[in-house]
DNA sequence: ACAGTCGTTGGCAGCGCTGCCAATCGGCTT
DNA sequence: AAGCCGATTGGCAGCGCTGCCAACGACTGT
């Protein structure tokens, strides 16, 4: 094959040199070799603008030949707009964030987006700094958990323009689009079933509340819903720390040594309660007779345990596949609250 | 401010036009607004060259009042080597790998890195489509999950010349670097914690392995250690699902009623054990007494069940953060056993 | 006073691809 | 037979940034 002058040493006229050597095969390389020009190969490759079939099999063979790969790099600065999308999330160590990147990633991907991830460990000037971090990829829209950011994050997400939705969370004013449900109205939920059921010596054990708003608006609407009912908090524990079950089994050991008498306990979430759980059964309390039990976020594994857990069920997959769809229409601004399940179990 | 003639409108002389219709800022604007070259600019924002004092506040002060956000696709493009690393994983609902996230984002965020994530399903196939479409974003590294792949995803990951890190299992030969334990030696060492412990009649709870390689490894491993003790597995049971703690619990149930004198059960993993916990919990059986449970993962639920899990912790947040570590760094093909820690627990 | 140095700085050619536009080619209409 | 139209194709100017190189003082040593 004679294409005369070459700039630069291409990948298919230096049969000893060794692969690592070899400068990447690029779109013009692809051309060459299938005897069209540049744009026509993008056009195939892309499935974009009109060609004849034997064109399409021409490079498709050149590009195998060589083992082409594109590069997106290129193609995102050439064109608007990339095929990434950024998803910002507090922490990995609780399953609800894996399940919302899992309803995200799985229709992302179906769709020839990548997600770029970033994790704020529940911090604020973190989340900003990612965010910024994260616009600097250019991506084609950004899912930040909840409502809450500093002014700085809230001028970046502005300025750039991009498409954002926040997350599990429907409670107050967003940028944007929002998906969640609402965590006011989830507490106030968990506390009229408690209260209901005729519950009245009643408990909360949480964990570091500090950053977790979500868990705070929750125990704001149970509250609330309690004081309806004519009700108060009779103790109240924060284990200073993230949410785990050892943080519940312990956490719950130390509220009940405080306040005895409760006959129920509402968790911050479903681990912690699940730690709770376990407490009560090495400490042989029966349950729901001697104490009750509730918790928050529906995971498999409450409804698992010999007595089902009482639970409200979060919709984290469908928020994540829905924030998915949506960041990427061009629909306008809305407020999507997906709503929760209550989960009445056998622990309440 | 006078910069003669412009090829297209720029941001600061429109006052009239809206925030949307505005062009985004570039590295140029900067340089306007700053007085200096590109280049200057360049140089300081990645604080890379020399440049005066004087010259860095008053870049920095343009950043500042145009909102600049560097373009990394451009950067990337001009440069050599992206900030992104690609992250292969074969599932978000087992907690295992959002520990390896965890891990590997934690050393990444810090180094400026971001992670573009990919989720294989435990399909080969989809890791190869998805491998193609990472290397696409030039990835300065990849991290992918097991040593099984496809002939394609070895070529593509092969010619692409990019750093890969090979996870969570050392039992084969590597690509490039190989992060992780042993999941045979990980089995034998549980065969003979039950053998060693007197346990005679053994059964296996698995989920669906047809595609998880690394619990075959394990399967593997615990039934040659068992032999070597002169012992056989006398029941089995696969359950045609993910691994789950419901598969766990209404798996155990049918590999009981199948062989119900079984003394003791090896579980795929922490999670089918759990299920296999409350299942023993509710019909009442004595553990270890009755039925002695062995899991493996080592998950915290596990050492806050009213009796601990007998398991064994595998170090999954440290394979993601070596990796992250060694992904980057200019050295050698090697492989990195990081070994895993038998928990006695008080189920086995 | 002159050449050599070092710290700074700006200019500009790409990086690999896409979008736009013009050119080409058959086949058809009038 | 001339003119027209749609399908197909190639050329090339950027996209925004970095890397290289030359240029420019301000000093220094001789």
């Amino acid at each position: 094959m004679d294409d005369g002058e070459r700039v630069r040493p291409g990948p298919d006229d230096e049969a000893l040199t060794g692969e690592v050597l070899r400068r990447p095969v690029t779109l013009a390389d692809v051309a060459r070799e299938a005897q069209v020009g540049e744009s026509t190969v993008s056009r195939v490759l892309r499935s974009h603008g009109s060609f004849s079939q034997k064109t399409r099999s021409q490079v498709e063979a050149a590009v195998a030949r060589l083992g082409y790969v594109p590069n997106r790099i290129a193609g995102t600065l050439a064109s608007t707009g990339s095929r990434l999308i950024g998803i910002v999330i507090p922490s990995l160590s609780n399953i609800v964030f894996p399940d919302l990147l899992r309803g995200a990633t799985g229709v992302l991907e179906a769709d020839g987006y990548q997600s770029v991830i970033g994790v704020t460990d529940y911090d604020q000037d973190r989340e900003e700094a990612l965010v910024v971090s994260l616009l600097s990829w250019r991506p084609a829209g950004l899912l930040v958990t909840g409502l809450e950011h500093t002014p700085g994050t809230v001028r970046s997400l502005r300025a750039s323009g991009v498409r954002v939705v926040e997350l599990l969370d429907v409670d107050e004013p967003g940028l944007d689009i929002v998906v969640g449900y609402s965590n006011r109205a989830a507490g106030a939920a968990a506390a009229r079933h408690l209260a209901g059921r005729g519950y009245r010596r009643i408990g909360y054990l949480g964990h570091d509340l500090s950053r977790d708003l979500r868990a705070i608006k929750r125990l704001d609407g149970f509250r609330g819903a309690l004081a309806e009912a004519g009700l108060a908090l009779d103790g109240e524990e924060r284990v200073p720390a993230p949410s785990s079950v050892e943080a519940g089994r312990h956490g719950l050991e130390r509220l009940l040594a405080r306040v005895p008498d409760l006959d129920a306990v509402y968790f911050s979430n479903d681990d912690m309660a699940l730690g709770g759980y376990f407490h009560c059964l090495a400490r042989g309390l029966s349950i729901p007779g001697r104490l009750a039990l509730f918790g928050h976020n529906g995971l498999d594994v409450g409804r698992l345990m010999p007595q089902p857990l009482a639970t409200i069920r979060t919709p984290r997959v469908e928020a994540g596949a829905t924030a998915a769809r949506l960041v990427r229409a061009g629909g306008r601004r809305e407020v999507v609250d997906l709503g929760f399940a209550l989960i009445e179990g056998a622990t309440a």
